[in-house]
DNA sequence: GGGAATGTTCACTA
DNA sequence: CTAGTGAACATTCC
């Protein structure tokens, strides 16, 4: 269930567990765990699609890609791939993959480019766009995690929806106005999913992911892998302006 | 019950 | 060496 305002979702249930103490981290996981002692969890954070636990000189990264999930005192009947033990809590991970990092995640992270983040820098993500990725489609680009943290294929597809510009568009040929609404609707969206999130509506509430008709006109959805991206991607062609 | 899926990495081939 | 592909992942949801 993991783009990134579920992940920040996962991470704000997880808040009680700031500064308390970590007895021992388990999990078949291969990442080394011998650090991870009796330590105090100084904070939890979020970079895109990554959960970050934060100690002193280090953090761990998990990562759930597409079929991971988090359970808090609860168990599944397979073993977790990571899981934090705490005094009488536990937090299991289920086919997550961990990573540990040396230092601090600004250390690794450019928060300016999370889209979930109060740091993301609208105008440093379109400098970005548009010098270094001019060429490429924009439909592929929104999938580039270095420069749309958090970003998954629902938020890139109801993203371009919301700004009417057509996946296969190249960048360079969009309209500067345009992209700074696209990075509008980005944010926008990201919120509006994780309000979601609650109540556990997101496909339903979406316009066109998972949808066969386009709900403004009523025409049929092209569903089809478009660019690099091998994921499916959803258009209205009478919606979505296509800039080439 | 089968296929597809909110993701990424890694092995393998050309 | 690079780029493309395909599988894998203690899965889950129609």
């Amino acid at each position: 269930m993991p783009e990134g305002p579920s992940i920040l979702f996962l991470k704000n249930k997880l808040q009680r567990y700031k500064g308390k103490t970590v007895s021992e981290a388990s999990g078949y996981g291969e990442m080394d765990k011998s650090q991870i002692n009796n330590i105090k969890l100084l904070d939890i954070e979020t970079y895109g699609k990554n959960l970050l636990f934060v100690f002193k000189d280090f953090f761990v990264g998990v990562h759930l890609g597409l079929f991971g999930s988090m359970l808090v005192n609860k168990r599944k009947k397979v073993n977790a791939s990571f899981a934090l033990h705490f005094a009488s809590d536990e937090i299991n991970f289920y086919v997550a993959k961990t990573k540990f990092y040396e230092g601090k995640p600004t250390d690794h992270f450019n928060f300016k480019t999370d889209i979930l983040k109060p740091e993301f820098d609208e105008d440093f993500v379109l400098n970005e766009l548009q010098n270094k990725h001019a060429e490429e489609m924009i439909g592929d680009v929104l999938m580039d995690q270095h420069l749309f943290a958090g970003v998954g294929n629902i938020i890139r597809i109801e993203a371009l929806y919301h700004a009417k510009i057509h996946p296969e568009s190249i960048v360079k040929a969009i309209p500067e106005k345009k992209l700074i609404f696209l990075l509008k609707m980005i944010v926008d969206y990201a919120e509006e999913f994780l309000n979601l999130l609650k109540t556990d509506g997101v496909k339903e509430a979406a316009l066109i992911y998972g949808k066969k008709i386009c709900p403004k006109d009523k025409t049929e959805l092209i569903i089809e892998e478009m660019g690099k991206v091998k994921r499916k991607t959803y258009v209205c062609k009478k919606c979505q302006k296509l800039f080439t």
